[in-house]
DNA sequence: AGCACGCCGACT
DNA sequence: GTCGGCGTGCTC
């Protein structure tokens, strides 16, 4: 065989370059196919690429082309589709193929190792049984027992094999430390999800005729067809999933479920796991990096039936996709905030295409983007608005506090409304979006107000323990006693966080079980898991929280939600601000009450006479969301037309400022396309945030096309200046929060 | 983005 | 005399 083979190999290299590097297949390799994974001299230092295609020419000189160094693997880790997915994302994103692709992968297979299955450790005997072995062994029995039936075996047992005829672990070693058995971990082999007798293991419950007709909306054809399935909270959304779910098994298909980050509970898995016999993986960040690489190499290999994962799940291989669920599909967690800045809940919509499978978005509050889809009939739009058995929805009630005394923060007819409810034996949640225990301090004397070195925003004060504490860049600081300006000791918390509203609520219920439920109180693995069961037991208490508190969770024997400020929502200055605030008053809402006993909700506002709210309160969510989209339509902002940010940050003022004015001039200089709007530079809303100036320049326009061409002239030229120290630049196509 | 090369200040 | 500051240039 000759080594001369006239290949060559692209190859997608994690680097920002928009490139890619050609390569000379190894001295000794057959069988390369796109979608493997290589090792590669790159300069000075060697990387782990994915091969992107198999060309017979090259640009390069040929005798300046490098060989590939290494190739771990037999088979493509990236298959087909998904290479199609990324180069979909890397263009749409305007982001290196090569750092897309790489990022596609777990942490363990970026860096280069083996991509294998969880290991068994195997015993087996090292040398014959003769009679001195047995000899030696006189004094321990135990020892010797196992020797002799590990001699029957000369494959060697498994750790669990042998514990089960009754040999330790300890056993074992001691035998290893003796040199008498040996030991070597092999790759666990497990059955397709295809070959179990039955996929389901537990009945399905009764669908009611609205679910029903959703069940066999997705079910209709095994095609591409999306679908929004709009069901308030508690209408047994999850059940329709599990049916559709059920059906794509035994059709020997997998399924794809995308979650809210903080929606993975461990009993959202549980209920998933004892509904199916057959494996459901899955993927989320409070998994370890070798726990994250089994659960993708069971999906990829087929071993699971069901993968249940966050936004990056979406990138996971899964051989036999046949149905895609992107529950709570309006829910932020699923646009990525940094580097590739995608949307998984977009990027689901381009999988179930390319997969030619059924997709169900499903949310009790949708996105705007997808009501317009379900609208102009691009979606197939599904409706569950009865609540599931006997539930009756919750109502709500918008509480006028203007001119009230309000007695830290709580209006007297709320606090009587709670002491009834705790009277009765139920529960209450009290929602409140601060943490800490007040946003601010001011001094008395001088009105000085204590704010963050590095951010233009205050520092918010904590009690447990005392701090001051930024939460735009986490710059910690202990509690000043006096005013740095004046001298004052007059210093004061101002406004209301949770800890301090935990504290009044503690005082003004003394004899009521308080549970607090923020980033602050949960940050123990577990925590809020231990606090959910407390609450699940159904005794009298006030649980209070932010909005940790309205995702994913359900309250059965809550009966009173109170929000206790709805004001700071209304007037947001990102225009998503008033939609997230709608969605999240009604998801609160949603959390609470069931059969026999109804939630209410009460809404204190300075503004009970704001259109918003009155929507709101009266719960006609699909009026609030016309009105938002009228005024999208006369703003023209997504979802009518197209919106891509770019942003700047540099430590020092003027640099970004200047880039972006570059930027703008070109495009204008342009000027093919009129149809592109370009706002812009203006300072974005919170200027200086962790040290760093920032900028922002809008580009918007109703062509998709014309609005990417635009940005695709805007990167080139980007990349090919060299900026000035500390100035960075990213591009965010259809960002979701202005910040 | 890394990483090396390269040319000017305060130290064992 | 060297260690190390970060400018700048390249990566098949």
């Amino acid at each position: 065989m000759t080594s001369c083979e006239d290949n060559y190999l692209s190859i997608a290299i994690p680097t920002p370059l928009r490139q890619m590097f050609d390569y000379l297949p190894p001295d000794n390799q057959a069988n390369l196919q796109p979608g493997m994974r290589v090792q590669v001299p790159f300069g000075p230092r060697k990387l782990i690429g994915i091969i992107e295609a198999i060309k017979s020419d090259s640009d390069y000189p040929r005798e300046k082309l490098k060989k590939i160094s290494a190739v771990p693997d037999q088979a493509p880790l990236i298959p087909e589709d998904i290479m199609q997915l990324c180069r979909w994302a890397s263009s749409y994103y305007h982001y290196s193929l090569g750092e897309t692709l790489l990022q596609a992968l777990p942490k363990t297979l970026r860096q280069g190792k083996p991509a294998t299955r969880e290991k068994v450790a195997v015993w087996s005997t090292s040398s014959p049984l003769d009679e001195s072995v047995t000899a030696s062994l006189k004094r321990a029995p135990k020892q010797l027992k196992a020797l002799q039936w590990l001699n029957d075996y000369p494959d060697g047992l498994s750790e669990p094999e042998l514990r089960e005829v009754g040999f330790s672990k300890t056993i074992l070693t001691q035998l290893q430390k003796k040199e008498r058995v040996q030991v070597r971990e092999i790759e666990r082999v497990d059955r397709l999800f295809t070959e179990y007798d039955n996929p389901v293991r537990q009945p399905s419950l009764t669908l009611n005729p609205e679910q029903a007709f959703a069940l066999d909306g997705i079910l209709e054809s095994p095609s591409f067809h999306p679908i929004l399935l709009d069901g308030v909270t508690g209408s047994g959304k999850t059940e329709v999933y599990l049916q559709a779910i059920e059906a794509t098994l035994k059709a020997g298909k997998q399924a794809l479920v995308l979650v809210p980050e903080i929606g993975l509970t461990p009993q959202t898995v549980k209920r998933f796991r004892s509904r199916f016999s057959v494996p459901v993986a899955c993927l989320h960040s409070g998994l370890s990096d070798g726990e994250r690489l089994q659960g993708w190499l069971a999906a990829s290999r087929a071993t699971a039936g069901v993968l249940i994962a966050t936004r990056s799940g979406i990138f996971s291989p899964l051989p036999k996709l046949g149905l895609i669920i992107v529950d709570e599909e309006h829910d932020n967690s699923y646009k990525q905030q940094d580097t590739l800045r995608y949307n998984a809940r977009d990027l689901a919509i381009y999988r179930a295409k390319i997969a030619n499978c059924p997709i169900v978005l499903g949310s009790a509050t949708p996105s705007l983007e997808t009501l317009v889809n379900a609208r102009k009939g691009r979606f197939s739009h599904l409706e569950i608005k009865r609540r599931a058995g006997h539930a009756r929805p919750p109502t709500l009630e918008l509480l006028d506090i203007r001119q009230q005394t309000l007695h830290e923060g709580f209006a007297q007819s709320l606090i009587k409304r709670m002491t009834s409810t705790l009277d009765k034996g139920e529960q209450v949640m009290v929602f409140l979006n601060r943490r800490g225990y007040a946003p601010s301090l001011i001094c008395h004397d001088c009105g000085e107000v204590a704010d963050c070195p590095h951010c233009d925003a205050h520092l918010t004060l904590h009690r447990m323990p005392p701090h001051m504490h930024c939460h735009h860049c986490d710059y910690q600081t202990a509690i000043p006693w006096s005013c740095p300006k004046c001298q004052s000791k007059r210093l004061q918390p101002v406004g209301q966080g949770t800890e301090r509203c935990e504290q009044v609520l503690e005082q003004m219920f003394p004899k009521t079980p308080l549970i607090r439920v923020d980033r602050d109180s949960t940050r123990r693995k577990n925590a809020l898991s231990e606090i959910l069961e407390t609450v699940h037991t159904g005794e009298p208490c006030i649980l209070l929280g932010t909005q940790m508190l309205a995702k994913g969770h359900h309250f059965p024997d809550v009966t009173l939600v109170a929000i206790v400020n709805a004001d700071s929502g209304l007037f947001s200055s990102d225009f998503r601000g008033l939609e997230k605030t709608g969605q999240l008053i009604l998801q609160v809402a949603g959390r609470a009450g069931r059969d026999k006993k109804p939630g209410h909700v009460i809404i204190q506002t300075h503004n009970p006479q704001h259109p918003a709210l009155q929507m709101l309160a009266s719960q006609q969510y699909s009026r609030f969301a016309d009105s938002l989209l009228n005024e999208r339509k006369q703003l023209k902002l997504p979802p009518e037309g197209y919106l891509a940010l770019f942003r700047t940050e540099s430590p020092i003022e003027s640099t970004g400022e200047n880039l972006l004015k570059n930027i703008r001039n070109l495009l204008l200089n342009q000027q093919q396309d009129s149809s592109v709007r370009v706002l812009g530079p203006i300072p974005a809303p919170m200027e200086k945030r962790q040290g760093r100036y920032r900028y922002q320049l809008f580009l918007q326009s109703y062509q998709r096309t014309s609005l990417h061409r635009m940005l695709d002239s805007a990167v080139k030229h980007l990349d090919s200046l060299k900026l000035p120290k500390g100035l960075r630049w990213t591009l965010d196509v259809d960002p979701q929060e202005m910040t």
